[in-house]
DNA sequence: GTATTTCTGTAATAAAATTACATAAATTAT
DNA sequence: ATAATTTATGTAATTTTATTACAGAAATAC
């Protein structure tokens, strides 16, 4: 936990995400009605936030200004700050824990639990996003002269939604299922080229031997996969998106969701770098559709 | 949207998972200084969380009371508990409000905003769906002698997605975004024969005419569509996804994510019906495919 | 146009939180 | 061990904040 200094005594300086274990992780380390005002509050968090500073403080046993002190101590502002984010980090904590499915779980039970876990991981990758990567990726999406999606399995889905997204956007766009044409494919890379590959556990040969094939022709590799992967290491830009485990067990992967999304951000991207006339080239691709449909009613 | 009454005034029941998103729903049948307290909050909520009565009443343009009354019309005690509910909501991360993008949006604006809305729309469906519904779907799941899933566009990746995860489970399925295919298909249809449509408008020709052979033929039609989209009406069992609007301008659609999550709920539920032995029928799939990949370093 | 209901602000009150200060406890130095 | 010093804690005063009661204004209904 980082620290720094206020006044003499030492304050923790924290985010509202784990306000809760940073008391638990310095409670030895407070004295001895700091302790009692710990206490009280781990004992009860949810009644802590409810409870005014006078409530709090008799019920740990305590006077108000220890309670108040309480909470400068770890970073707020005086009580209600530190209410407020005691609730916050209650929500988090209380909202997605435990959301893994069980064998005997019926389907108010797992039908929940599922759209957690892909909202969980959405709202964290959200957070972690390296906004200057996504900037660099969508300059390489830019400046393209062709792009490739890769994908197998699972990701050969992603990689189809993300070719039914970018073929709107003027330029040759492809995706590919089959590795002997990935192969071939690396194999005759080109400066200019942008292979985007999508492999969640980023240790697919497949993937990994024409990411290498496709860079030492010069072409750029972008990798949307696990942090820390083969692939990521073999990208020149990698999207890493760790997601929450053991949610494949029961093949709920919530990593193609989030792969999903990202390509959104980065074709959301695209269009708006390309400015307000290239709604009307996306605008005459959606008209074209109209003929495929039957009138509404 | 359930309500309550609480003395002459109705008072919106609710939890601190939309209490934004009820500000903006219910707030044409706010009076004035409802709405000015209102614009206000939504203008910046973070603010809101960390501002006393007075300020905000200064801020919005109304008595100090006229914003307690306010809280209490969104169910909450009063003002100190509706900041606290207000904070809780922002947690997520999930800003429910003014999350389009707009034109002149840099990377840090419009990826959250993208991904805010996909959470959105995920925590509303997750409470929406009808679950004896998905029951009666993962019924017709277990008892089909075949299954088709159909899908064009983007819809197509979603079918894709599908099949890949359903092919699993020791029955013959497939997916098909080819239109002549899908006609002979459906006018092959057998009873015992499921198709699995999926389209977001609900409109789309191929499949409606698809919908309608496959029935008449005796099969069985699961739709995955808009409310009251003619396929809706056409299917025997409709999961009906309503997602926000103005989604689809720079193309994040969050229909086809919503989609794919319920696949994975169709998909969970049917292994668990399965019982546990069928997870030995699945590790051995999942083995299957250790030699497409290199070894973790 | 009057009556009734609904809305909204003013002013008083109550509640809550913070500060300043004093005393107590603990620690350090001699 | 004891005085000096630092640190910790509580009391009481002050300030800030929120709520209530009520009255006048606005809107709606009759």
């Amino acid at each position: 936990m980082s620290t720094l200094f206020f006044g003499k005594r030492e304050v923790f300086e924290m985010n509202y995400q784990n306000l809760l274990s940073s008391i638990n992780v310095t409670f030895e380390t407070l004295n001895k009605s700091e302790k009692k005002v710990a206490s009280a509050i781990l004992a009860d968090p949810e009644a802590a936030t409810g409870s005014s500073i006078a409530n709090l403080a008799k019920k740990a046993g305590v006077s108000e200004p220890s309670v108040n002190r309480f909470c400068k101590r770890f970073g707020t502002a005086g009580f209600p700050d530190f209410k407020l984010k005691l609730a916050q980090c209650l929500v988090s904590g209380v909202k997605f824990v435990n959301s893994n499915v069980q064998l005997n779980d019926n389907v108010s039970k797992y039908t929940p639990k599922i759209f957690d876990n892909a909202i969980h991981d959405l709202v964290a990758i959200k957070n972690q996003i390296d906004l200057s990567l996504v900037e660099k990726v969508v300059d390489q999406l830019l400046s393209a002269r062709r792009i490739f999606f890769f994908g197998l399995g699972t990701s050969g889905a992603v990689a189809r939604d993300a070719e039914n997204k970018f073929f709107r956007f003027d330029l040759p766009v492809s995706f590919h299922v089959d590795v002997l044409t990935m192969r071939m494919l690396s194999a005759a890379a080109k400066p200019g080229d942008l292979f985007f590959m999508i492999s969640h556990t980023g240790r697919t040969k497949a993937i990994i031997d024409a990411a290498d094939d496709a860079q030492a022709n010069g072409a750029k590799v972008v990798g949307l996969t696990t942090p820390g992967s083969m692939l990521a290491k073999k990208s020149n830009f990698a999207l890493e998106v760790s997601v929450s485990e053991n949610t494949e067990e029961y093949m709920a992967m919530t990593s193609r969701i989030v792969h999903l999304v990202i390509l959104d951000v980065l074709a959301t991207g695209f269009i708006l770098r390309k400015g307000p006339d290239f709604l009307n080239h996306m605008e005459k691709i959606n008209r074209s559709l109209k003929p495929t449909r039957y009138k509404n009613n």
